[in-house]
DNA sequence: TATTAGCACTCGAACACATAGAGTGCTAAC
DNA sequence: GTTAGCACTCTATGTGTTCGAGTGCTAATA
């Protein structure tokens, strides 16, 4: 068990890390704390402290940094979040301060401004597309051989794909399916398209379009295939580059691109968990990641659905900050993204 | 005047140090020409280019390393393009095997090839969205005061954007929008429909739609804007950390915000123009781009539209290579987009 | 018993200095 | 015109020294 001063004594050496960026010394230390005490004194608690495993030592006669555990402990027990100062709340709210029409438009802004409010990079993840509603299905023909599939969903997404018509197709039998896919999947969630369109379309259209086989082939191979990248939102990609802590090129280069490639991203966030996680170092599932932390909270918007707001900066990361920031826009975002679709 | 040998050695100079980022020096020099002279003519005659211009020391007794002029002469009159090795043109073809319906889609693709290929950052500008002919209009509503309004191009592209709607309107009234809309403007060019809008069918929904004025207006609204940046690829952002010439962080962090940045392009590259254009160091506009080259080739997407295929890397750039692989692909990827656009 | 002053010790950063090696320019010989 | 020879220059590398910030430990102190 850590005592009193142990505690104060570890808050005060992370807070001032955090900070500085550099190891703290005891005679720092003892300046700083507002119950004085001897740099000697400091020392052995601080030895103590490294002992328990919270601190640790870049040579044999630095000061002290803390170790994962440190900051661990730090985040599970000694984060006061403080109240963020007016110009943050006030560059937050900038980010509704234009009416924005689309989700997409928000989120993109939202994760804009929390990368020029933080420094760190942002990701932020939209609402998950399959679940999204179909408000209307189109096919607009190009040429002989191509037509455009649009799916319109509920949230104002717009779903678009070229594919390939059967040639000499007559363009009656186009409009035909365009009605009854509309008829019957209108309503029906992205993510069950696939199996409604069998079950339910097929033997209607059989019945009603000829060639049916054909166009019903390369329509469902257009539909199948979602963009799965594109409701990931990036503000900051370059911060890493700011930040002291980051100087191996190497490194850099594998973190940036773990972090482009949308397929790892259910890795380096709790993709869809709800409430704040916090994930420290070498608590990350990925290597490229091991000397980074990973503050994430989800928002909710509306209809049962939710999106993710992730922070990923050094371990030496100012949780107090981000933290206060990541809770104030998860409410803001959810209130105005409910607001947006009050009536969908 | 450069003489035969001078010309020579300017070649060979150039060439190594393209391939081994060393100055340098006369003794290697002296061996790798298969006309062999003494390491002591050669030091006289790399003192000649010198004086000429065409290369630079980095310090008083290092080797030499070409300067801009050098570079510049080289691209202009020492290129000798060889033909590429198979397995090069074998992953270029590879853009196409797969019979991708979308332009977007051999763009993205060719894109990220290029940079595979090549090792540095490529950027591909897609044909200008604004040229591209209305195909189709459609208003889908979304709530009480929202809808989508989309638009799908001859190339199948969609663009589509949520505008308000005046509370309460009459539905019948937005389909009698829509289809005025149709019959006027199908045919048009996206950077004209701004004026066909105000000329042609401004005056007719008067006459049929109830509240025109309200809905014209924010209708008019969703339709100006167009996604600027939307057909900027981008293929191997990150190839840049890869380069031994760049070290310096901040310049990294400046060049790679200057490429993110779309309004930066046309700095960037020379949009619009026709055929092959190599910039060397300081001839780029812009400052963050002193250390690099940018070579781009344009290419053609039917309906005598162009598009721009741009490499970026290193003042030491493998200029030789790099033409080969933008003449070939810029052929191909022609050859290809009239192919999938011959009947729209 | 908890705290602190004192002190020897350790390590990194900064600096001076020496050396090796690659390259140069110049001169004189071929 | 070409080249061998040579003195010179600069970088990179390694070594030794000093300075300062920090530590751990011991003994004195409250």
């Amino acid at each position: 068990m850590l005592t009193e001063r142990q505690l104060l004594i570890l808050k005060v050496t992370v807070d001032d890390y955090i900070q500085s960026a550099q190891p703290v010394g005891s005679n720092q230390l003892s300046k700083k704390l507002e119950t004085p005490f001897s740099p000697a004194t400091i020392r052995n608690e601080l030895a103590e402290l490294e002992r328990m495993g919270f601190l640790e030592k870049t040579h044999t006669s630095s000061g002290r940094i803390p170790s994962e555990k440190g900051y661990r402990y730090y985040v599970d027990h000694l984060l006061t979040p403080r109240p963020l100062p007016k110009e943050d709340i006030v560059q937050l709210r900038s980010i509704f301060e234009e009416k924005l029409t689309e989700t997409e438009e928000v989120i993109k802004r939202s994760a804009m401004i929390l990368s020029e409010l933080t420094n760190y990079t942002s990701i932020l993840l939209g609402p998950d597309v399959r679940r999204h509603i179909v408000k209307k299905l189109s096919i607009v023909p190009l040429s002989q051989d191509t037509a455009v599939a649009i799916i319109v969903t509920n949230t104002g997404h717009v779903e678009n794909r070229v594919f390939s018509i059967p040639s000499g197709l007559n363009p009656s039998d186009i409009e035909k399916m365009t009605n009854i896919l509309n008829e019957r999947l209108v309503g029906v969630a992205l993510n069950n398209l696939h199996l409604r369109l069998e079950q339910e379309t097929l033997s209607i259209l059989k019945q009603h379009v000829e060639r049916y086989g054909e166009l019903f082939h390369t329509f469902r191979q257009a539909v199948l295939l979602p963009h799965e990248d594109e409701n990931i939102y990036y503000g900051g990609k370059l911060n890493i580059l700011k930040q002291p802590d980051f100087h191996d090129l190497q490194k850099i280069r594998n973190l940036m691109d773990v972090m482009e490639e949308a397929k790892h991203i259910p890795m380096i966030l709790p993709v869809g968990s709800q409430g704040l996680h916090i994930r420290i170092g070498s608590e990350n599932t990925l290597t490229a990641m091991e000397d980074c932390s990973v503050i994430t909270v989800s928002y909710d918007t509306g209809k049962e659905q939710t999106g993710t707001i992730a922070i990923i900066g050094p371990k030496r990361m100012d949780y107090k900050r981000i933290v206060s920031i990541l809770d104030l826009l998860s409410g803001d975002l959810s209130k105005e993204l409910n607001r947006m679709f009050k009536g969908t």
